[in-house]
RNA sequence: GGAGAAUUGGCAGAGUGGUCGAAUGCGGCGGUCUUGAAAACCGUUGUACUGUGAGGUACCGGGGGUUCGAAUCCCUCAUUCUCCGCCA
């Protein structure tokens, strides 16, 4: 959720950056948001006034009762009822201002970063930059993942289909060791660089789901609890982020680097078809998680380390990849500025997206009430950043269809002693 | 799942209807003293919204109610602890 103060203070900038993400209206929503808020305002001054008012009373009656003036006590005492209708008439109409306000600001996305370029679609997406060659294979080792998995045993989502649904793998025999092997590597070369590892709960309660913005937003992207409250996590950033609802750190202690493993639950209702097979979209999948909370002079630096570590990851791993910046049109709603990290499946010819990494400033810190105190003593949000390092299935496909033999699948080198094999056969 | 007790400021802990945003202690910050430090002493020390300012308003686990007035009374929910039951 955008910051009224931060809307008030920048009309300008922020106008330009909504029309970036092509919202044409711009203005319009924003002055209805000021408007917004200047009734907020006033309502508050008048009621403020008129609790003033009541304690004011509250107080002379109680001296009156003391000295034993009943009659004068009892005149005060039903100008204080009257008052009393007063305030509760405006103390509802205070309610559903707030309540409007944030409805409007949670209808408005974060404001692009300057660097965001113009587009609409994927294809307007800026590539930053590739690394690696792609791999020929062999007119007859040129198996795509789902044949591959077959053929080595390394998963099955048909026997997923008979003990679930579609979506949910069976990792079976060195596949399933390869995925261990792999979430191991991933959280070893996170916490080597300075990420604090968790194990958060797999579920959330609304709260949590609200704080990052799941919810009202992505309602019906998460698996609810039929007894309970509670959503699977669609991804370790929300159990992760939200750890940190509520808190006041030192500035000293910024960044804030953490990171998880968690498997990740999504309905992704509605994306059925084409470029869905074997394991590129799933209904539970693996994923390493890293997030920052950094002061807001800092995030963007933070964003490009982040994104350097996560392209070491790719590149330990031998698989070509190319970094884009997102483009207004394609940019995630709460992000102000996006890379994702797309590797090259040889055998699929096509490039998958295995990372996403983005800023927040302080769109999700607003919510999450998550701040610093500042050398001044002064208390201002944080700004909030994550990315996945990395979620694992399209990497799997990348790895055993770019790395595939005729006699099993090479392990790259780095991730060797992980997997515990040099190759899967 | 059942029974009981508790929840107050950074922490500990008073406060059972009015002048209580809240005693006291510890901690924090500033100062006096000291060559320096400690001790001692003095002062200060919650957050948010609003207002140019003085100030005003709200907040004693959350929500609701009674009352002119609630940290204090009532209802409800949550959490923690103890006991019982069940259990990896």
């Amino acid at each position: 959720m955008l910051d009224i103060n931060i809307i008030r203070g920048k009309m300008a900038l922020a106008s330009a950056g909504l029309k970036k993400r092509n919202i044409e209206n711009a203005d319009d929503l924003l002055n209805k948001l000021v408007a917004l808020d200047d009734t907020r305002k006033r309502v508050q001054t008048i009621l403020d006034e008129k609790l003033a008012r009541t304690n004011a009373l509250s107080k002379q009656i109680g001296e009156l009762f003391k000295s034993g003036k009943r009659d004068e006590a009892e005149i005060l005492r039903q100008e204080s009822v009257d008052l009393k209708e007063e305030v509760s008439q405006l103390q509802d109409e205070q309610l559903k201002v707030l309540q409007n306000l944030e409805e409007e600001l949670l209808q408005i996305p974060n404001i692009p970063h300057e660097s965001v370029p113009l587009g609409k679609t994927p294809e307007d997406n800026e590539v930053v930059r590739k690394w690696g060659e792609f791999p020929v294979l062999a007119s007859d080792n040129d198996l795509p993942h789902w044949d591959l998995a077959k053929k080595f045993g390394i998963f099955d989502l048909e026997l997923g289909v008979k003990l679930t649904g579609a979506g949910f793998p069976v990792y079976t025999g060195k596949g399933a060791q390869l995925q261990r092997g792999l979430i191991n590597f991933f959280l070893t070369q996170a916490t080597n660089a300075g990420y604090k590892e968790v194990i958060p709960p797999l579920l959330v309660n609304e709260t949590s789901a609200r704080a990052t913005g799941q919810l009202p937003d992505k309602e019906g992207q998460m698996y609810e609890m039929k007894e309970d409250p509670y959503f699977l996590i669609p991804t370790a950033e929300v159990p992760i982020t939200n750890m940190f609802r509520g808190e006041l750190v030192e500035e000293k202690d910024l960044p804030i680097r953490l990171t998880g493993y968690t498997p990740c639950f999504r309905r992704e209702a509605g994306s059925y078809g084409a470029h869905v097979r074997g394991l590129n979209r799933l209904h539970q999948f693996d994923k390493i998680e890293i997030v920052q909370i950094a002061h807001p002079d800092k995030s963007y630096e933070v964003l490009e380390e982040m994104v350097a570590h996560v392209e070491s990851l790719v590149k330990a791993l031998e698989l070509p990849y190319r970094v884009l910046r997102l483009c207004g049109g394609d940019l995630g709603f709460t992000s102000t500025l996006t890379y994702d990290i797309e590797v090259y499946s040889a055998a699929q010819k096509r490039w998958l997206e295995v990372s996403s990494i983005s800023n927040f400033e302080t769109y999700q810190t607003k919510r999450l009430m998550l701040r610093y105190k500042d050398v001044d003593g002064n208390r201002k949000l944080a700004n909030t950043l994550n990315g996945s390092a990395l979620a694992l299935p399209r990497i799997l496909a990348a790895l055993i269809e770019n790395n595939q033999e005729p006699d099993g699948i090479r392990m790259p080198k780095a991730i060797q002693s992980f997997v515990g094999f040099d190759k899967l056969s």
